[in-house]
DNA sequence: CATGAATGAGGTTTCATTCAT
DNA sequence: GATGAATGAAACCTCATTCAT
């Protein structure tokens, strides 16, 4: 049989796969700048190299740890959006999509927002590009959300695109308050204000407010 | 005279400034990791002892920066709603502030995020307290406007306080946005993202929004 | 037939000389060190194994470059003296012929040399011993027309062998000024000063040399 | 007191003379390439990093050891030279000086060749350019005489610059061969076949030859 | 007070080589 | 014959921190 030719390539792919798991944990346990391939190789049982030959780069591996976020960021989104009927409908069930997604995939999340907000470690651009195309995707889908809205007349004429740009910057400046939470912030309160800033937000774009 | 003591009071204290100064840039231009004390004291003329003799450690010098940058932020929110009549204009004003602090002082903005959302560096807490502190201040001040407007019975009935920290958060969200500049944002294009976000949440926050 | 086995062989060889021609270009943009197997196997699309299987050693990849290099020069030389009548224009054209494989089969040259002076990879005794053999041809040949020149009655009662070598080093040690191109000497001074060298040389040769 | 400034300053030398020791003994046993700044730390039982205080890069300590090799030939090419009388004496002086050099500090002339002739590893300009006028004091030496020798008309009128490289370059070529020991050179042949190059040089040098 | 030499651990990366498939 | 995954050692270099002076 020639099946061998594949069982390697799926091999390789659980390899890499595990090579990920195991960055991903450590990078949100302690920064990217902290996680070090030597740590890597250690916790997966590999060698330096062996990482060195699935990854040419410790910024090749941890792009591929954000590209992996962005896919799977976009499925939930789809989902979310997928049996909604009414434009407000869809933009909650995506806002709250988000929101689980930043607790269910705390790992990918957080790092979507480390490498969003973080000044340091800029990808060389036909890398960010590859990464930028897939943060769109899930913004278009927000956007395409609320240009219903505003065609079907419920919201005001905004341009849909720079308003879920706002949303979504917006929504990830909320969730990044959880880090608060025992200081300033109760327990899960971040959950609430979450949800209080949707509202105010849609308050802010439907046309005839209803107090 | 017994001058001398504080001249050389003085003096530590000018001294102290200057090394965060230095500590400040570098941290701004390569991230908290790959800023050294080694390098640190290149820059400041002052040797590696000099440095550990005035911070204990390296975090004691980054926490200092941005306790340096929670103070700055809270007398500059303190000045825009200083002269302003209605609450609304207090809002906008303070919105504006943190904008242009967020620019003018980008240093000590991006210090202030840079501690808010990367994984890493967690402080040690009692010089947590004193940091959520200073952030406080500020945030007090914004809540201040809000329950002032629904006093008047301008703007529903919400928790002021809640409704603060929610801005706040988005308004962080929207001017991270700014990396994407060049990517799918335009040019600045983060600027007027966020003053239409500032509108919108503002008819959120208004009973009878004038469409 | 049996040409099934010949066929063999010769792709065998062709693959050999593949790798070679890699290995050569990469041995000269970068040194030895810097040349690693896996590049090779890179830029040879060959696999690690591979060069292996051609080689049993790093080392020996690189003393097969060193004679395919030895091998051409002395071909070279056998047509620069072959069509010449007087010795010294025997001489004269095997010099040229040098300075001119120098430069035309620069990587080979380099090779050459890069072996003879650096005092790292000293080949094991056999290889040593093919290596220097083929070099002898070339210097046999050169020594062979100071001989004639002689007999002759043209030259010096010199050890015609004794002083090929010399020449030889001679050469060798003038042309590796090319280094210093762009400081201490001008563009391609040093052919001229190639050209001078075999000039004094020569005179020193003669018996009687006509000023 | 206050000697303690200036017996640091001397400790520190010699801590970087000896780690200089170190370097260059590794280096003229396994090459540039094959001497690590560990190795170097080992023997010289230091820590890695202390070499790095001393020294910025691996280049410059090389570098170092470069600029070091040509002083003191430079110094013995002085000597050589002053209580001669006849400039054919100068030049024969600076000969036999330079082949002394290249047996008694064995280690400084590998190390000049080395640079010299290797492929790899070309100094940034700055660095090459102290290394060249050290050269160049040298040659200059060499230059002198035979000008002397040409304006007392006992010489050719040659340029004398070009006729001194041209010189040092074949001394360098021939010097080299001592490598060929042992295959196809007798034991220190190439001593002879100096002597021999120098008096071939000096018969085509000369206007008069005496047969 | 201040200096700067020194350390030890750890960072990223490359490599020659082997070997199961 | 050929592949390529894996290793272990070693390369260069940086860093936070200490401590004798």
């Amino acid at each position: 049989m020639m099946g061998a030719k594949e069982r390697r390539e799926r091999e390789r792919e659980q390899r890499k796969s595990h090579i990920l798991d195991v960055a991903r944990e450590l990078l949100l346990g302690k920064g990217m700048n902290a996680t070090s391939i030597n740590q890597i190789a250690k916790r997966s049982e590999l060698s330096v190299g062996a990482i060195y030959f699935y990854f040419k780069d410790k910024e090749e591996l941890f792009a591929a740890l954000q590209l992996e976020g962005l896919e799977l960021l976009h499925s939930a989104v789809r989902q979310a959006v997928a049996k909604k009927s009414t434009p407000e409908k869809k933009i909650r069930s995506i806002a709250m999509a988000y929101l689980r997604f930043s607790e269910d995939h705390k790992s990918y999340f957080d790092i979507i927002t480390y490498f969003l907000t973080s000044p340091e470690t800029i990808f060389p651009p036909n890398l960010k590009n590859v990464i930028d195309e897939h943060g769109n995707a899930s913004i278009s889908m927000l956007a395409a959300a609320i240009r219903e809205g505003i065609d079907a007349g419920k919201f005001k004429q905004v341009d849909p695109r720079r308003q879920a740009i706002i949303l979504w910057g917006a929504f990830n400046g909320v969730i990044q308050l959880k880090k608060l939470e025992k200081t300033i912030l109760g327990k899960d309160e971040y959950r609430s204000l979450y949800a209080e800033a949707l509202d105010r937000f849609l308050d802010g774009l439907r046309k005839h407010p209803q107090n």
